[in-house]
DNA sequence: CTTCATGCAAAACATTTGCAGCTGG
DNA sequence: CCAGCTGCAAATGTTTTGCATGAAG
């Protein structure tokens, strides 16, 4: 995982260099997806923002996660059947590995995971610019649980 | 693309075998998930339903949508930014190639990716049951358009 | 006939938007 | 200062649900 403080950093400085304003709603916002410990759901991303700077609202958080996402600056995981999840300490296209009982999400080293959009491309016609692989299963600790 | 006809005669043996009932509202979209062509939302598959068999409803097209997946006889790739799409064709899990322009949805060669399920396993623990693969980007006639 | 399926309308959810008022730089 | 941001509440769009009626087997 990236050093949070550094990506933290980051972000920072990619609002600055493009004239938007750090307000204490955006800083309790990127401090938690320097982390995003556990690909974290709006709603708790909500939780622990409240704890820092408890007047932010849900309104002002899903419009700070959207301008992220213009800037590429945090990873959204969409799930059409519940919250989506997000990743904004490493936030380009990887793999992850999602456990459907608890909702946990890893990272599983990227290396196991070969980049075949090329081969994609040339078969389809299409031009790849995104890519998404997610393996869904249980976790280690939700198969003890059984 | 497997023959429209036998899944549609494999997707009727199921709901047989199961005792669920054959209602002409469910032969109606059975007929268009057997072919599932272009991987059609529930908008589309809705309209096209009314035209064969006028009198069905919204909810209708959804529960039944909901059983197959349950029989696993559709796929579902659910989008959170948009209807979620069918496949009935090929029920099983594959990779897709999305188009972000028109919404079109391709699938590629399968042999092209090779199941990385079981490494994936092994590194993190998980027992995985299922999986997902879209690559996105912009199909041959939108580039064209350009 | 009896059980299951349908269709309507209302509910449920996550997310987006309009807008008046506030505030960072 | 004042353009851009916030927060509220209302709107949106998709999918689900409760329940009375209808039809498959």
């Amino acid at each position: 995982m990236a050093d949070p403080k550094l990506r933290l950093d980051q972000m920072l400085t990619k609002l600055r260099e493009q004239k938007f304003r750090i307000t204490p709603q955006r800083l309790a916002i990127l401090k938690i997806l320097a982390v995003s410990d556990g690909h974290p759901s709006v709603e708790q991303i909500f939780k622990q923002v409240k704890a820092d700077f408890p007047t932010t609202s849900l309104a002002t958080l899903y419009k700070t996660v959207t301008l992220l996402k213009q800037l590429n600056e945090v990873l959204e995981l969409g799930f059409s059947d519940s919250g989506n999840r997000y990743d904004g300490n490493r936030p380009y296209p990887h793999p992850h590995v999602i456990c459907t009982v608890c909702g946990n999400i890893v990272d599983p080293e990227p290396d196991v995971v070969q980049d075949i959009s090329e081969d994609i491309a040339k078969q389809t016609g299409y031009f790849i610019t995104n890519q998404r692989i997610d393996f869904f299963g249980i976790c280690p600790e939700c198969q003890k649980g059984k």
